[in-house]
DNA sequence: ATTAGATATTGACCGCGGTCAATTTTAGAC
DNA sequence: GTCTAAAATTGACCGCGGTCAATATCTAAT
């Protein structure tokens, strides 16, 4: 027995995720309240709540939206090879994630799914983001004594951490991507 | 002219922290309802927030206060020199911090503060961890061609990275313990 | 065209964090 | 003791995310 999605929901849904982008593009996305977005959709309250599982499943579609582009444009360059090229290949990425608190809070709540059943699309974007940056150690001049999974791991890591201090006004007079070209340059190539 | 502090208000806040520890004893942190504090305090919801900026407010008190506690334990003993005695050493910290998904949660969200003035039990209990981390590596059999705060600065992203793939089912195969190991011995013992 | 069962929508309602003007209590000055 | 200004407390109220039984709409079988 096959599902029968009707048009009138694909129809909604559209409406809905418009709704949301505009007020996003005009107010940000913590001032998103699901009123305002059901109001200029023209639906009622639990309709959200019929096509999205809460408010942060919707705000996981937006984001992800917008991440997943950004990293189409890094993997559609040449692949960087050393920490410079690749602090400036994710900018796009890390820019995004750290315009607004709000966002970066959401992100690191959604980076890991609980079960495999419920992998989201933050979820999902975290894993190709370390794919992403896997591929690049393999070929890149970098350290090789630990395998580039475990490299990206790293990056990954470091890029969060390097976020977290942006937020940090004990650490803020550092930037971001200073701070992050430090780490990487300690991790990916070290003098030992 | 000094702040003339009453005695009423020091009972009323010690009512409400320990009807808050109660209530997180029975039954955790995440299903503390400020209603049920104030309730088992015999206060008006209104006095709770006049002793604490918010809910958060509270927790950042009472989980800094665990993990204080926990980082005494580990000052107090011999300063561990390798890898795996450093996560010995911190095993009782990153237990309590990923004993409860809200408690990880919370502790990411307030572990950097926005202004100095807003430095909270949570952001200075993370401070007080990188310098710990960092005297230990001070001594440490580790590498020494970057400076050890950068390497404590490592330690923690790190320890944060393991955590959150602790939760996340995409890696749940391998343990919090194994994998901070593997990750620390790449990051503080590079073979090059 | 009719009908039936699945699917989508509705909006009143709830839970819970947080606010604030009004009220009560406190601690010092006299 | 009395008065007074500051400090603490109160609880009705609000905002907003989320629920659910009732209702409306769609689709396919006949």
């Amino acid at each position: 027995m096959q599902k029968a999605i009707q048009k009138r929901t694909l129809k909604t849904r559209a409406r809905l995720i418009s709704a949301a982008e505009d007020v996003i593009r005009n107010e940000g996305y913590e001032a998103l309240r699901v009123e305002d977005v059901v109001q200029a959709a023209g639906v009622a309250k639990g309709t959200f709540f019929a096509h999205f599982r809460d408010k942060d499943a919707l705000m996981e579609i937006l984001m992800a939206d917008t991440l997943n582009a950004c990293l189409d444009q890094a993997e559609a360059g040449k692949p960087p090879g050393t920490v410079p090229e690749i602090i400036v290949a994710l900018e796009p990425v890390h820019s995004f994630m750290t315009a607004e608190r709000y966002v970066f809070d959401l992100l690191i709540r959604h980076s890991g799914a609980v079960a495999i059943a419920e992998i989201g699309p933050i979820a999902y974007f975290f894993e190709r983001y370390f794919r992403v940056v896997m591929m690049w150690l393999d070929e890149a001049e970098v350290r090789k004594d630990v395998p580039s999974d475990l490299l990206a791991e790293g990056v990954q890591a470091f890029a969060i951490q390097a976020m977290s201090l942006k937020y940090c006004a004990l650490h803020a007079s550092t930037s971001f991507s200073d701070r992050l070209k430090v780490y990487l340059e300690a991790w990916l190539t070290p003098a030992r």
